[in-house]
DNA sequence: ATTATTTTTCAGAAAATTTTGAAAGTTCAA
DNA sequence: TTGAACTTTCAAAATTTTCTGAAAAATAAT
């Protein structure tokens, strides 16, 4: 009786850790990396390296290019056992602020870079009277004004989220 | 002297067009979809796909494969140029538009499918006062509060956008 | 029908990304 | 110090994704 009902959440807890793995795929993040956050925000307890290695069977190195990632990220956080030497592991299991954390570091990481990138295209020499002239200039400013407006509307969001979002938002997705 | 404003004209395109493809790799898109995209975005007319073909060289098999994709993903249309034997291509301008698009289909193809098969996953049997079925089936419930809440609130800004946000919240991009 | 033009398909090749594992590096207790 | 326990690094290997190009299929003109 123990024992089918352990099988039946590890059996869960493995079609999650699938599932997330492949859902990062397709958002560009990679397998492994979404599939140890899947297994550390399913899990109690704070896991070590080794824990990982065994339950995802990848390597050591695997394990710590991607736990370090996450660290980077900022959703998964380093927690210290005492008396133990080993380093464990444990997700934010907030998914609010999981979600918001990634939000701002894509913007941060890839939008911004690229739009002060698109700042320097804006320079185009020649006759502002050719089409193609105006076409490029247009869509470039159009795409700069789209997306420095969906960058505030972030960035209040996560100002917000750091008055009272969780503790009133949140509640309502309770 | 016009030919200098041409090359500095196709510069400006070139690096787009790069920029554009390097950010749609980090957003799980393949990056000659999205320098196809980029190439019609910034061009004033229609391109065929010996046109595409030339300028970025690469494949026709490759330009086929991609556009069909774009077209599937609703932000570039086929144009018929009366006479003309040949399929031409262009992409929606309107940045807004495409956004919403994108943010639409994304939900349907990826977040929808997750969502339900994160569904099944809130049975799993056992004692519900273990500690590791309450954090699993905690943790999928508010991953699957979080992510119905989001989708509901695309679906609200797609709808209004159908009615109003193009006419007047565009505007505001401008 | 026949032929010319254009589009689609898809197996194999190429490129890009991810993973491994062993060696080097740290840290800490004795 | 030494050495055991643990973490990090990184070149090479494995895997996954993307691309090519030629052949097949479709389409339209003659």
């Amino acid at each position: 009786m123990f024992y089918l009902y352990v099988m039946k959440l590890q059996e869960a807890k493995q079609q999650f850790i699938q599932n997330w793995g492949a859902l990062g795929t397709q958002w560009g993040i990679n397998r492994t990396m979404a599939q140890i956050h899947a297994l550390l925000l399913v899990s109690a307890d704070p896991l070590s390296a080794d824990d990982i290695m065994t339950q995802l069977k990848i390597s050591r190195g695997n394990v710590n290019m991607n736990v370090r990632e996450l660290l980077d990220w900022g959703i998964v956080e380093k927690v210290l056992i005492p008396g133990e030497r080993k380093e464990y592991f444990s997700a934010e299991k907030d998914i609010w602020k999981v979600a918001m954390r990634i939000v701002k570091e894509r913007k941060r990481r890839e939008v911004e870079p690229i739009l002060s990138a698109l700042n320097e295209l804006k320079e185009v020499e020649g006759d502002k009277n050719s089409k193609d002239v105006k076409v490029f200039v247009d869509t470039i400013g159009d795409i700069q004004k789209f997306a420095n407006q969906a960058s505030k509307g972030v960035d209040g969001l996560v100002r917000m989220d750091e008055h009272w979002f969780t503790g009133t938002l949140l509640k309502m997705f309770k």
